[in-house]
Parts: C-alpha cells; structure tokens; sequence
DNA sequence: TGTAATATGTCAAATGTTTTAACAAATTCC
DNA sequence: GGAATTTGTTAAAACATTTGACATATTACA
C-alpha cells in the first residue's frame, strides 16, 4: 500500500500502459533471454498478439535482435527467439579510489569489452577531471567510437548531491564541494555523465546483476569494508537514498558509544570496529586515532599482508581479524534487525579472509538479531574480483533502460 | 530508478490509465478539498474534460460528491465543489495494549465517530476474541448499522505475520502464535479485518493524515517509547517490512554492546537505555534487569509519576530523565544517519515531558549525525491525545481507497 | 507421403483510455 | 445588455490493450 505523494505524482498518459509493459518485457527478455515471443505472453499473462506489438517496437528502436530459432522437442512452429541488442552503443564505468581509479567500457547491456584499466588517482579535482577525461577518451578511442557512447558511470567513496552533481565530502580523497558534474558534462558533451556513491553503487551492482545466483533479489544491503565502511540499502528495488543522499551510513551507528574514537568524529562507530584500519590498529595494539591522517593512503602494511600472516599461523593476526568478525557481525546483527533484507551482501578485503572468519560473523549475528529467521538472513561473499562498484558504476548508465517508469 | 522484479510484477492492462489517475484524482481531493474539477486539472496538468471523465466515475461510485458552489472574487462560472463522500459507511479501529483495548469507530474516511472507548484487555486469547468481539458489534450497533462496515483495523504491540494473520510474539500481552485475524474474520463474515504491528501503524497514522501541519510527508520515522520502543519507516510513502515484516526493530540497535541487559536478551539495546522501565529503574537506581518480569504490568509508579515529580523539582527525576533524553537523541542519530528521513516523529509519554528535555536530545544527535543537514532533522512529538496507534488502525481500514495502483 | 495436430506469430476489429478541439453554461465587468 | 472570462461537457481523434481469426511452420502418425 503506496502513498501518493500529492506534490509529487506522476499522471498516466495514454502511452503509459505501453510504457509500463515494453519495460516488463524488456526486463523479462534480459533475465530469460534467450526467449520466445509466445515464452513471453505466457510469462507476462497476456496474449501474443500483445507481445508481438510490443517486441516491435522494442526491435524497431534497436533495443531487442530477433535470433536463431529454437530447437524444442515438441511439435509446432519453432519460435525464433529474442534477444537484447548490445546496439554497437557502449558505456564507460569509473571508480575513483583514493589508491587508483578503475575505468571500465561496456557494450550497451553493461558486459565488459576489453580489459580494465587502472591509473593514479589525481587529488586535485582539476587535475583529476582532466586525466579522467584524457582516460576515458583514450579508452573510447581503443574499444568504440566515442559518438555512440550512451554514458559515463562514475562511483566515488563519499556523499555527493545528485541533482547538483557536487561531492560534498569525499574524506579519502580530501575532497569538499567538489563539482565533478558540471566539467565532465561539458567535457563530454551529448554523453551522459552518472555520479553516484560507492556504497549505494555497490548494492546497484548487485540488484541489477543478471548471474548464476537465481534472479538478483530486491531487497538487499551491500556492505562494504576498507577504509571505511560503505552500506547501500535496496527497498523495493530502489536503492534508498533519504531526504539528503545520504540514506544508508549504518557505519556510524555505534557498537559502543563509549568506544574507540572514528574519523567521523563521534566515538564507537562500526567503522571504527571494523574497517581495515581498525583492524591493522589491533594488530600493531594501537589505537586507532594514533594514526596522522596522512599515513592513510601510504598504508605500508595492508589488510591484504595481515591475512596473509594470518594463513600463516600469526596468532596476532588471527586475534585481530576474530575481532573484527565479531563486530562485523553485532553491526550486522543491528542492519539486519532495522532492515530484515532478503540477503546481505558483503564486499571489501576482508571477504579474502572469509574462511577464517565466516562462522564467528554468523554467531555475532545469531547473538543479536531478534528471531532465529533474522540470524538466517544469508549473506553473500562479493570477493573483489567482481568489482561491485565497476559493476555499479556500469549499472547506472546500462540500468534505466529496463527500469520502471514513474507511475502515480 | 527502481528495478522491475521479474518473479512478481503486474502488468498495466487497458484500464491501468484509468485506475492511476482516479487515484491521484482522489489523492488530490482528499489533501485539497474543498476543490473544483478546473482546479484538479490544473494540479494534474491534464484537461478538464479527463477530469470531468475522472470524476464522474467516482461520483458514480460513490467515493466523491459534488457539494456547494464556491465564491471565487473573479469573474467567470463558478467552480462546483468536490469533496470526499464519507459515503454512510464506517470502519472501526482497535488498538490492543497491555493494559486496555481502544477502539474508535470512524467515516469511511477516517473521521471520529462518537467517543473513544476502552476495555481491559484479556490475556487468554480466546477470552480476547470473544471480549472484543462483543465491543465491535456493541460499537457498531451504536454509530451504525453493521451491514456497512468497512473494515476492522486491529494494532498489536508484537511482531505479526501478516499473510496468516497470526500473532508471532507479543511480549506484552505474553502472546505466541496467536492466531487472531481467522476467528476475527469468521466472526465478522464479509468484513475486512487487518492487523498491523503497533510501531508501523504509528507511522502509517503519520503519512496519511491530512492535518495542519502541511501536507503528510512520504518518508519519515515513527519512534514510539513506551515500554518497549517501537520504530515505524516509510519510504517513498510506503511502510518498511523487510523479508519477514521484522523491518524496524531500531530498538534493539546497541547504544553499547556491554549495555545493561535488555527485555530481548541482548545487553545495551536502545531500549534498554529509553524504554519508561529503564528510566523508571534509573530513578530509583536499579538495575533494570533486576525487575522481575511479573512486574512488568502492574506497575504501581508509572512514567507519569516521575515527569510529574520532575516537574516538582525533584532532582533525581529530572536526572532520570535528563539521561533518557540523551540516550534517546544519541539512538535517534543512529536512525538519522541510517535513513536519512525528511523528519522524526516521536510517540509516548516522555512527549509529556518534552519541553523538559528537547534540548538534550536534540543535542544528543547533532553530537552523533554525520553532517550538519542530518542534525536538522525536523521531530515532532506526537503527543497520546492523538492516538496515534489508534489513527494507524483506522489508515488499515480507509486508506487502501487511496493508495496507487500496483503497476511494473 | 499426406494429413491431422500443435505451436508460433500476425492481423484486423472491438473496446477502453487519454487527448484535442469545440461548445454550452454561468458569472462578472463595463 | 454584450464582451470577457471561467467552468464544465461533448464528440471525435489518437493510441493502447484485448479478442478472435488466421497464416505459418513443424512434428506425429496413419
């Protein structure tokens, strides 16, 4: 049960019927593909008819190919099946981190076309913009022509404004009112130029990912641990953003009020129990404000040696990663009780150590979530190879052509 | 940009255009009446002549009529007014505490009739159907025939599956696994029975009240403290269930998690920090762990009696309360951080107090909130005159007639 | 091999919407 | 009393789903 929103609604028109269902079936043709027109009438509950005209329109704007013709077992006309059309367009998707900047083109449907590439992540914004600019264009030289690229997806670790397209606060990168938008538009004219958080491109990544794990669920939380702690939830398909972009910081809600000093400012912060540099803290025994802010990005010994110290038996290595299980799963225990998601999704370093840590995290859960269904809520590895907030950032260009229309 | 879930869409047929525009044309009525049809196709940004097809339809339902012709100081025809016809229906609301039963018959647009009345509350199960059973058709046989009854909506202070209409765990009232909504149902064939958790139905009172302070918000937090704590969300105008209708349970969010022990079994909850019992206990400086459940509900010193001593300058009292108001503003900052709502609605008797501790709250969650914007939020108090629980139970009933379509 | 059975996909008419344009109705201004 | 203005209605056009018939293509089987 909806609410509309009586300042902001959306009237049907006549073309929104249609509107609504070639969505559907587009939506349908990308998880079932490859798939039959008559596949696709009895998916959808409505007649062939219906979807022949709607598949028409769909392959007149060169968004769905017919294909080969199947080979079924039954008797009957063979159906010729559908496909979506990667349309000889393309996107380019960006991760900005404060260590490098991943860059990424796509065909039109968000699957990779050549190899990611990698280069340092400028600081300063102008700097920035101009080799991301230079990347990109060098990039759409090598794998397409730059005038069929539909879009740029661009992630950064921190809270943006969207309409605006200015990154408020960007802490790693030690970027404040950063107009990011505005330049690479202009720089890119005609292209499409997407920004969006890291934690909330992550759990995008995994909405829209069409893999082996069954159909991607919608109502999801991506976390996301390193430096610090990113959380992109998923309600009804829509990730939450709230009155201020700025939905989903469940990193700052507190194991311990009283507790251990965060970046943020407050004390007792689930970043400041978890993240990479809570962990190494409690294996050099320091604390974590010690640290000077610079020695963050030059981080000479990284979570990546602790693990690997601790597969080697460094029983110092071990003790600080069981306790960063521990709290990793009371802070998950606290999500899952606020948002009771369909599955928990969790990205970063330490899923490279998963093994190591899996049941501990489980128990944490169990300890503090409110109903034995709660502390079931599955949780799912996202190692880094997948890069999620590539993904992410490819889903925000590849993404709304197969999203719901704004209806009522 | 909200995903289509390709496992449970809906399909928009001929009339979907129809359905969508009736409701934001009844949307529109109900939050500006009175209003002509020029005006609505004005707001809707459609012609008159749709509206007049609109409209007629719901006149001819029975949902609008027409009412006295308006006085505009212009010149030109004067508008006909609409107004939402309550329609000589009624529903009837309940809301089941530990303590007594509510309940409030209502228009079919939620409009009080008669008085409010109260019960005692059964424990058996059996006993309470058959008790409020006999209170329904008593009120019914009062303010109406009960042949046009719309609805019953039935608020519980428990976690509840809403599909078998069944009583998970109701600690209060001592419930599991009550089944009410079949014997309910079955008592009152044809009537439609709801039940919602008593949190959620807070904040459904919120979003679809029509009230003066401007039109309802579509995403906001209800946070009830009373002898647990209940959290409600609505996102994008919609109420926050999760994969099990668990979604909300904020109050067993850690302040610390070597806290003292909460009533769920986990230390350092919220709740255990807010709840009236823990400040109760802080006032007469005990554990609250140490208050043997029995007592739970035959409490000799309420709440109301230490706001009333605070309010005496009896210092212990305002102490007892001043650290409730912190704990509360430092959990609030969690909910913030984590939802970013447009605004904080609090419920329960520390609103009787609130002039005597706003300012520390609202201290509390600058001192945890990430950006200054958050620290903003807007909180309003809802204070028990409202009956909040008991307007969420009548939005059960009469505001399904108003909600958008389901559609994609 | 030919015919029946069956499944896919298309077409055209029927039906229910919004949209457009024209018009009737009612009121004020001058 | 007529022009101007606003409200509300009507009828036709445009555009969608829906329905039923039909062409197309393939297999099963006598």
């Amino acid at each position: 049960m909806r609410k509309i929103d009586p300042n902001n609604f959306t009237m049907a028109t006549r073309g929104t019927s249609r509107e609504v269902n070639r969505q559907i079936a587009l939506t349908l043709i990308r998880t079932h593909q490859p798939v039959s027109r008559a596949d696709l009438a009895r998916l959808m509950e409505t007649s062939r008819a219906n979807v022949t005209l709607l598949i028409s329109e769909l392959i007149n704007e060169g968004l769905v190919r017919e294909g080969a013709q199947g080979n079924q077992k039954l008797r009957g006309r063979k159906p010729t099946f559908l496909y979506l059309n990667s349309q000889n367009s393309v996107a380019v998707a960006v991760d900005v981190r404060a260590s490098k900047t991943f860059l990424m083109v796509t065909d039109s449907i968000g699957r990779q076309i050549g190899d990611i590439v990698s280069f340092p992540t400028k600081f300063d914004p102008q700097e920035f913009i101009k080799s991301l600019s230079d990347q990109i264009r060098k990039a759409l030289n090598q794998y397409a022509d730059s005038s069929n690229c539909i879009g740029v997806g661009i992630v950064i670790p921190g809270v943006l404004d969207r309409k605006s397209g200015v990154v408020l606060h960007a802490p790693t990168l030690r970027w404040r009112d950063v107009n990011l938008l505005e330049p690479l538009q202009r720089e890119f004219d005609g292209i499409e130029v997407y920004l969006e958080n890291s934690g909330k491109a992550c759990a995008l990544s995994q909405i829209w990912s069409v893999r082996g794990d069954g159909t991607a669920l919608s109502d999801i939380v991506f976390v996301s641990v390193s430096d610090g702690v990113g959380v992109g939830i998923v309600i009804n398909g829509e990730i939450v953003r709230g009155a201020h972009n700025t939905a989903g910081e469940f990193g700052h809600v507190p194991l311990s009020i009283d507790g251990p000093q965060c970046s943020c400012g407050a004390n007792g912060c689930w970043e400041a129990y978890i993240s990479n540099l809570a962990t190494l803290s409690r294996y050099f025994g320091r604390n974590v404000a010690d640290r000077k802010p610079q020695a963050l990005d030059i981080a000479e010994f990284t979570i990546d040696d602790l693990i690997a110290r601790a597969r080697s038996n460094d029983s110092k290595a071990i003790t600080a990663l069981h306790s960063t299980a521990r709290y990793l799963g009371l802070g998950l225990a606290s999500i899952i009780n606020a948002m009771d998601p369909s599955r928990v999704y969790i990205g970063g370093e330490i899923t490279e150590a998963w093994d190591l840590v899996e049941s501990l995290v489980r128990d944490a859960i169990k300890e503090r979530t409110l109903t034995s269904e709660l502390g079931e809520t599955p949780i799912r590895i996202v190692p880094a190879v997948e890069y999620p907030r590539l993904r992410g950032a490819v889903a925000l260009v590849t993404a709304p052509a197969f999203a719901a229309p704004k209806v009522a």
